[in-house]
DNA sequence: CCGTACTTACCGATCGTTCAGTAAACGATA
DNA sequence: TATCGTTTACTGAACGATCGGTAAGTACGG
């Protein structure tokens, strides 16, 4: 059960023992998990509270899941699976650094937005098990990309030299992280909106420019 | 026992029973009870953890404090009260709105840098406990203060008008409060250094400007 | 009558916390 | 200086609650 992530199971009708409610699926289970592990904090969510979410009992949270690990396992694959897509696609792999540079940041930004739920309990691990310590191995590896791409845009001169390389991907990925904390799906400002409001304040500062 | 912050105690000299190490005092406790609470996670974190960290018994812990929820209020008092603190001092309140704004900035990541474990702590709390919900409300209030000093600056003209004053702040503190995943205290890099590099990324962008 | 999707009942472990007891140091007294 | 009572700073065992997880049984559609 649960291994990959089988996006869709070819949604089941019939009603459960009790009441005419349809049985839950896999995905229900899991948005319903990492919506309450990112209220409570994932050590403070416990099965039962997740069974009371549902309106089960928490034997039943184990028909479709190993247990709780494998619903932050899941949920984590998600999250990571499409941060990662964004460094494969064509803009970030072809043309100038700094457009490079833009294209990731505007695509960071996009996912979080979309997967929000996911990439917020990424970006809270703490790394306490295996399993949470091989996810930030993995965000770990993002940000070097990034890291790489704010080390060429610097050589190419299209970035300010006078800060700290490391010190400036830091910062940026800061600004960006935080969306999280406070980002609405659904509200006015849209995705896009959000991602070039990221990279005005990241690029041209909160300053007014004479050119813009 | 442990009500406001006693800051220092007389420093007992005796040793205890069992060795001649001398007896531990409320700083100790809460120095060591913070840096676990900020690598596992509050509620991930035992109070036999703690224990085995201070080379001591669960109980004798409650000796010091009446429980793992006066630790957290304790270092949450401390890191709030220096936060709150930045906002009294004369360069907050005297001046230009955008030289306060670039003042408060500056006071966060210094107090950031210098309160480092119990401003994490403040930072990563989930609102689970009414402890926690206080605090949350106090850093929001200071959030709010410094909202204000964006709206003012933008009136000014000192601050772009192109980007909505919400997401600015937001921003803003995404990319400051970010400062406690990374920052390592005693490292190349000085508060007063990072500062200036948190100031020229915020206020002038990573483009190079002409001027600069 | 078989697989699906649960149910209730319960397990051992661990949680934060409490309690009774105590060894060592201190201050006062003689 | 020897003795005594108090205070300080613990120890070790145990508490009830809750934790994640399991075993066995079962209603229902096909």
């Amino acid at each position: 059960m649960s291994q990959p992530l089988p996006a869709d199971q070819p949604a089941p009708r019939g009603g459960n023992g009790r009441s005419g409610r349809a049985p839950y699926d896999l995905a229900t289970v899991l948005d319903i998990a990492v919506a309450a592990f990112n209220e409570f904090g994932y050590d403070a969510t416990s099965m039962g509270t997740l069974a009371e979410r549902l309106g089960t009992s928490k034997s039943a949270i184990y028909y479709h899941v190993s247990g709780k690990a494998d619903l932050l396992r899941l949920a984590l694959e998600r999250g990571l699976g499409e941060l990662e897509g964004v460094l494969s696609l064509p803009g970030a792999q072809e043309g100038p650094a700094d457009a490079r540079l833009e294209f990731v940041l505007r695509g960071a930004v996009r996912v979080l937005c979309e997967e929000l739920p996911s990439v917020t309990l990424l970006l809270r691990l703490r790394g306490n098990t295996d399993l949470e310590r091989e996810a930030l191995a993995r965000r770990r590896e993002f940000d070097h990309a990034v890291a790489a791409l704010v080390d060429e845009s610097r050589a190419d001169g299209t970035l300010r030299a006078d800060v700290d390389a490391r010190t400036t991907t830091r910062l940026i990925f800061g600004m960006i992280n935080s969306i999280v904390e406070w980002y609405k799906p659904g509200g006015p400002l849209t995705p896009e909106q959000l991602a070039d409001d990221v990279i005005t304040v990241a690029f041209e500062g909160l300053h007014p420019r004479p050119s813009a």
